[in-house]
DNA sequence: AAATCTTGTGTTATCGATAACTCAAAATTA
DNA sequence: TAATTTTGAGTTATCGATAACACAAGATTT
């Protein structure tokens, strides 16, 4: 490998130099900087950032946590963040934790040992509190993307779930809808609560008693409860509409619904949270609440960027973004 | 930050017997040993990876650099990869090329400084020769992914294109269809040129005789040509069928025909090649060559992981995956 | 008891770059 | 012309870790 060395000596000057002609700093005559840039163009020379970066101590890369890359909505918002991170001069480092505490913990080591600059982190969960407490003892700044983490003090960039919820609901009920089902993600993710306080509130709002027999708490990653679904189709009083708390619960639920011959929007309304990104523009056929997931990775890379790079101030900042109703075809007045 | 050195001074030894501590090499007495593991828990030292990689020259670092993050095919790769390199004990640079030479260009100079160990990169077209022969120079080892580029020997993770492409077009030709539009790639582009030949193979196997009127090259990431496939539509004898090089020119064609007032399978029946990823799930519509795109991820990543521990043999490997037909609902006899 | 080996640890140099300081020669000022 | 300033470099130390070598003290062999 090429270093500063071997173009120092190829073209007669010193280490420093070389460097003074790299950076442009210092003072370094007219025809010195010509014989060492000839020099380093011959040799194809490339600094080596990580030397740069054990002396200057900052590394330009930033990791980006995400639960699952195969989400439309965190792919989006991986795009937002990439793009926001290349026009400030950073690289990313990739990161799945797949909604599982021990691989985000796996991760947060990793991110610890590589001294990256920041992490933009959209938590598993709750229970992602130690982990971010593992990257604020260890003063790395971070932004949280999308779950609010209760007893964890950062900035964050929510989408408003609870509004979501209640628009998703309420259209639902205005189309005559009374048995509304939802099909939630963990308790312990903080907008599954509040799509599910969201849910309630629209059912209230519009004298509608909630009836939690027609709530299943499962989780966003996999629909896998079919027992859960089946139960609820057995009911004396079975639902006339679904609403799916994210889009991958909502691909679960119409699939389940399929194989029990069931149709949508014939047999079962069903709405959810989050769009399908790109792919799902081909048959667009769900009524969503969509959020603005290139958004969230762009305005959280801006705030991280901030931070990372000390204008931003002190007090720790929330941003909550308003999620879109776009009604289509998946329901169907009662 | 806490040190080696922190750790040394602390537990009264030198900082080499804490590197062997850390590291499990060397003799240290089971005394000293626990002495320095307990200042290191204390201290909640993490050692540095730069200074680390410095030494060792290996980064356990590497990029990943796909053209459209948004694309269900690159995000399912995506995820292919990251569990290969996760359990190799590698970490993933990430970098989104946008088919843009340029963009690919950047990013090809970020990875020379980052050192990092290996690439595993799906080149915009024939032109990332450039970019890929810059790697070469400077002797990383990359695995190429999804596009074989002329010129370049590398090991290459591939899909069987020609044979998609027929499949895909006899099987509109089993139903009736003689009039099969192409819309595909930019020539460029090593997929796109085979899906042309293997369009034109299956239509003649079949008595028909090509007609390059109905064969539109555009690009993959983007269907903006809109006059094109309008010109098409108004052609004397227009086609009943098109054929879509890939899944996001599937997406943009459907747009257009559905703004024309023109529904698919009715009016037009559509195929492509590449399916849309657990989102696509929701309403599984079109007729696709469903390509293996966990694999191409997961077997580049163990290609390139082979080379980088030079466990591979000078030869360059290739391997080719084939797509499966998957025949849904978009296609319509005639 | 002397010679040899083993064990546990320290010292020094190095990875590639840069910050901080130094200094001779040239240019400018008094 | 002597004093001072500016210019264009070079030297040394450092970032945090590890490889290679050195070496004293204790254990083992002859």
């Amino acid at each position: 490998m090429i270093t500063i060395y071997d173009i120092a000596e190829k073209a007669g000057v010193s280490a420093m130099t070389v460097s003074r002609v790299i950076n442009n700093t210092g003072r370094i005559s007219e025809e010195t900087r010509k014989r060492v840039r000839k020099v380093m163009d011959e040799l194809h020379y490339i600094p080596n950032a990580l030397a740069r970066s054990l002396v200057s101590q900052k590394t330009n890369l930033i990791s980006l946590l995400i639960t699952d890359i195969t989400n439309p909505f965190y792919t989006t918002l991986a795009r937002g963040a990439e793009d926001a991170a290349k026009k400030a001069g950073y690289r990313l480092l990739f990161a799945n934790s797949d909604e599982d505490y021990e691989k985000e913990k796996d991760y947060v080591d990793m991110i610890l040992s590589t001294r990256v600059d920041g992490v933009l982190f959209a938590p598993a969960g709750d229970h992602s509190h130690d982990n971010l407490l593992q990257l604020q003892k260890h003063q790395i700044p971070f932004v949280v993307l999308d779950r609010e983490i209760p007893g964890i003090d950062a900035d964050v960039v929510l989408g408003d779930s609870k509004e979501g919820a209640r628009n998703l609901v309420e259209h639902l009920i205005t189309q005559g809808h009374q048995r509304i089902a939802l099909v939630n993600g963990s308790q312990d993710v903080s907008t599954a609560r509040l799509r599910y306080i969201g849910y309630n509130e629209a059912l209230q709002l519009n004298g509608i008693t909630p009836d939690d027999s027609l709530v299943l708490h499962i989780g966003y990653r996999d629909f896998h409860d079919e027992t859960a679904l089946h139960e609820l189709l057995q009911l004396d009083d079975p639902p006339t509409a679904i609403f799916a708390a994210n889009n991958m619960l909502a691909v679960g639920v119409i699939q389940s619904l399929r194989l029990r011959g069931l149709q949508v929007p014939r047999d079962m309304s069903v709405v959810c949270f989050d769009d399908f990104g790109p792919a799902g523009a081909i048959n667009p056929f769900l009524t969503v609440a969509s959020q603005p997931a290139y958004q969230f990775g762009k305005l959280g890379m801006q705030l991280l960027i901030e931070r990372i790079e000390g204008e931003a101030s002190d007090a720790s900042r929330r941003i909550m973004l308003p999620s879109e109703l776009i009604v289509r075809s998946s329901t169907q007045p009662l």
